[in-house]
DNA sequence: CGGGTTTGACCAGCGC
DNA sequence: GCGCTGGTCAAACCCG
């Protein structure tokens, strides 16, 4: 399955074609705001960031050109513009603690999700011949899968599996094409809750994580263990997504993090199902600000 | 014993 | 049409 070679590192990502990355168009006026560990900034896709990463950026770009999914641009039509993305993300994370509002991205996005809310999506197919057990599991042949949308970070961590204040069951594990590293798959633990995320670590840069979360929660989470940083997974993965997918785009929302908590510097022991324990209570709810207060630096916001 | 992880198998989708 | 790959299932296993 997996073949080490001749990899071609965007396939780590185009191969899923339901990715939707923010590229250099016009629609990308809004931000997206990625962290670089060393310089702790965030930019545009214009970034300033190490020649690697911008070199890794400039992929996401080009795969923004390849994977467009018209179904989820259309309904970007709000686009709102850049700065206004931003401080909407922050104050729509009014939203975020709002459970409604964070079972909302899926009317954020009718044609992706209006109707996988009601039918599960993924688990549909239900793999091979096992005895359907779920009206899920018993989607009609043909009917297209239906994808939520998601929300991919990218962060920088020695630790596979970041605790985002939510609890996760895995489920699966694969090992991908032209990545030596293994994507994990964990489903959260809340029955009904049909979120999911996927983690695999960057073949190009075994240093940094790829989380990608899919659906939104549609409950709270179990509680913010690790203070900023889970507040920043947490809240993207379950909260800030509505607002996130309304304002920027539906469809995937690449962030480079680099939470202070996880790196090196501050290695703080992940525990996947806890998520208790936390040093400093650092409630992070999102404010008005929401997480972009938490994390981006004001003066970077408006732009 | 309950809950989570591992792992092999299966299926759907997609590209060639 | 075929093969490859991603995504998911579920039995077996592990751990607290």
């Amino acid at each position: 399955m997996e073949n080490k070679e001749g990899a071609d590192p965007r396939n780590e990502f185009t191969s899923d074609s339901s990715w939707t990355l923010p590229g250099p168009d016009p629609v990308s006026d809004s931000v997206n705001y990625f962290f670089d560990r060393e310089s702790s900034i965030l930019s545009e896709f214009g970034w300033n960031l190490q020649p690697d990463q911008a070199e890794e950026i400039e992929r996401f770009g080009e795969l923004d050109r390849t994977e467009t999914r018209p179904d989820l641009a259309g309904n970007f039509s709000g686009s709102q513009s850049s700065g206004a993305g931003a401080a909407a993300a922050g104050s729509g994370s009014g939203t975020a603690s709002n459970p409604s509002g964070s079972a909302d991205v899926s009317t954020s996005n009718p044609s992706v999700s209006s109707s996988s809310s009601e039918d599960p999506p993924e688990k549909s197919t239900g793999s091979g011949g096992k005895p359907p057990e779920i009206p899920s599991k018993v989607r009609k042949k043909g009917q297209k899968r239906i994808r939520q949308p998601r929300f991919a970070f990218v962060t920088k961590s020695e630790v596979d599996h970041l605790e985002d204040g939510y609890r996760w069951r895995k489920y699966g594990q694969k090992a991908v094409k032209n990545s030596p590293f293994p994507r994990s798959y964990y489903r959260c633990t809340n029955s009904k809750c049909t979120v999911k995320k996927r983690v695999e670590r960057s073949s190009e840069d075994p240093t940094t994580v790829i989380t990608t979360y899919e659906g939104q929660h549609c409950h709270h989470s179990v509680g913010f263990p690790r203070g900023g940083l889970v507040s920043h997974e947490a809240a993207f993965a379950g909260q800030l997504t509505p607002a996130v997918s309304q304002f920027y785009y539906p469809g995937v929302q690449l962030h480079r993090e680099i939470p202070p908590s996880i790196t090196q510097s501050h290695q703080v022991p992940i525990d996947v199902g806890g998520s208790r324990a936390l040093p400093e209570p650092t409630p992070q709810l999102p404010t008005d600000e929401g997480l972009l207060g938490d994390i981006v630096p004001p003066g970077m916001r408006n732009r």
